[in-house]
DNA sequence: TGAATTACTGGACAATATGCCTATTCAGCC
DNA sequence: GGCTGAATAGGCATATTGTCCAGTAATTCA
């Protein structure tokens, strides 16, 4: 899977602009407005672009807290059942599993430190976790990204 | 900051289908269009909605490993010269400072593992750097996701 | 209670964008 | 040379956008 020069112009320029439109997008990367079409198309298709879902800002709803929570879980009964209860938490916005001493790591979001410690006893509450540590994020210096790996193109492309 | 059902149907629709136009949504949500429009920019000046970015999957790019990496930084000097270095590091996609033991997390993306270890390589020589821990992402069961917790609305609302 | 403010509706308009099509050119490749 | 995939430039009917407006709830406030 790899993309090349334009391909990496058009998401650059979608992720600055995300409400431009086909013809738009044509015009400022100078191609006609059927090679971008076809891009987008085979962008989609590649599963490299995933979808343009509006960004919302769990701060901006008042989840000012974020947190990092690991879990170890039960040796038995496997990860799918507490996988399934966790995601049933809406302030776990994801769930990863890992390497290390510990199983799991969620990121989840709270109202407040208070609201955290609430949250972090739902965790606990699930059935085969045995031990949770979590660390608070004081701040996002670099917010989630993904523009300065996909303008590394350059260096996939044989040119 | 709170949001109504209305606004919480509005970006549960576009999650669900984002290239929707403002006339379709309205049609969707059984509101005239000049309400959809309204909505949307006030979710947008609010900060609520951040933007309509397109979605890119590292894994679709060939970067199929994903990785956590807390570090211990030098105690003077401050966070700023290595969070602007770690920035730089276009397989760094997020940082935060964080609380406990350690004073920052990244999650990081690689093209294998041994990939892995030359960004690490990279982020160790990072001026200011004093110690990295890593664990691996080996499967992420729930995916990053904001929905429940803006389909939570209901709680909010007096009703 | 009455007045003011705000949000939603339903409609209009010109300007623009979309989806879909075709013919042609250009590049690399067997 | 002949093939294929990709890009271009253009055309066309339809749908959508941005931007107005007037009328109508619903809320807030004095």
């Amino acid at each position: 899977m790899t993309i090349d020069q334009l391909d990496a112009r058009l998401i650059a320029l979608l992720t600055r602009e995300p409400r431009l439109g086909v013809l738009e997008c044509s015009r400022r990367l100078g191609v006609a407005r059927g090679t971008v079409q076809a891009r987008l198309d085979r962008l989609s298709a590649r599963g490299v672009i995933t979808g343009f879902g509006p960004d919302v800002s769990p701060a901006a709803l008042g989840y000012d807290v974020t947190a990092f929570v690991t879990l170890q879980i039960r040796q038995f009964g496997g990860h799918d059942p507490v996988v399934d209860q966790l995601a049933a938490i809406p302030e776990v916005l994801e769930v990863h599993t890992i390497t290390g001493g510990d199983d799991m790591l969620c990121r989840v979001v709270a109202r407040s430190n208070a609201d955290l410690q609430r949250v972090i006893d739902v965790i606990v509450d699930v059935r085969g976790v045995v031990r949770t540590s979590s660390v608070i994020a004081l701040d996002t210096p670099v917010p989630y990204r993904v523009l300065p790996l996909v303008a590394d193109v350059p260096r996939q492309v044989k040119s």
